[in-house]
DNA sequence: TTCAATACGTTATAGCATAACATCGCCGCA
DNA sequence: TGCGGCGATGTTATGCTATAACGTATTGAA
């Protein structure tokens, strides 16, 4: 089913036309995906959806699944997320659930701060079968 | 500097090579990468280079990251680590630092319990830089 | 108006990964 | 010894993902 978070009115007309599409999708997109899906619209370029794609992903608007190779909209309402979102994607469905745990954050944290390292961007992708489809598979 | 592990010796000839080469990077390969470094040893073709890793990884001599689409050795000496492995990637050098966290572990097992979800596989990757390179920086 | 910044459009190319098919070598076993 | 299965290999072709390099257009502020 279908997201439905109101789109940012300050968009450029690429940008609306790919948040749409992540919005629409239940699942993930890759960027040939959704050119694929905006072609009627003029799109004819992965440059076109790259680009307003890098924007997005900038706003926090959506977020690129490293594991996949694809992008999804961001799943909160407001997109106030800050920090490390982890995700949970089911190789049954294709859903993918975004949470925060500020415990996981801390303890990167103490382990950046103990080793000198500066944090810049966390990646934290799990990959297994949601609840529907583990039951689905018994 | 070139990490120092013994090479298991039941690897198949193109099991050997490809860990050869990724034992004496000092960061992260492409498949590519590696698939330059070992014409020399006659190997021709990506796929070569790609069932061999399939192979490494899964034996855990190796890892994927997912954020580089690039490989690294293992760096735990006998390759005992069970469970979640999170890396540390330095943007500036190109280094990768490996750790495994039980807190962490223990709190996405929760989460996923308490959701249902069957965790199959798990990437943890973190960007920025690391302590050699934010001081090189200032 | 002029300039800078940002978005856009297009073509070409680079980089990452796998499909499909044939062959080979090893090992267990009749 | 010879058969048969299995996993590794070799090779060609192809598909998917991402960016370089160029030029134009739009916007907005000094």
């Amino acid at each position: 089913m279908a997201h439905s978070h109101d789109v940012p009115a300050d968009l450029t007309r690429n940008q609306g036309l790919v948040m749409g599409a992540l919005n629409h999708s239940v699942g993930p997109l890759s960027a040939y995906d959704i050119l694929d899906k905006l072609r009627a619209d003029g799109l004819r370029a992965p440059l076109q959806v790259y680009r307003a794609l890098d924007k997005l992903v900038e706003r926090g608007l959506a977020h690129r699944l490293e594991s996949l190779n694809a992008f999804v909209a961001c799943a909160d309402e407001h997109c106030h997320r800050k920090g490390l979102i982890a995700f949970a994607i089911c190789e049954g469905c294709g859903k993918v659930d975004e949470f925060a745990d500020a415990v996981i954050e801390e303890r990167l944290g103490d382990w950046a701060q103990a080793k000198g390292f500066k944090v810049e961007r966390t990646t934290m992708e799990i990959r297994g079968k949601c609840e529907v489809c583990v039951a689905q598979a018994a």
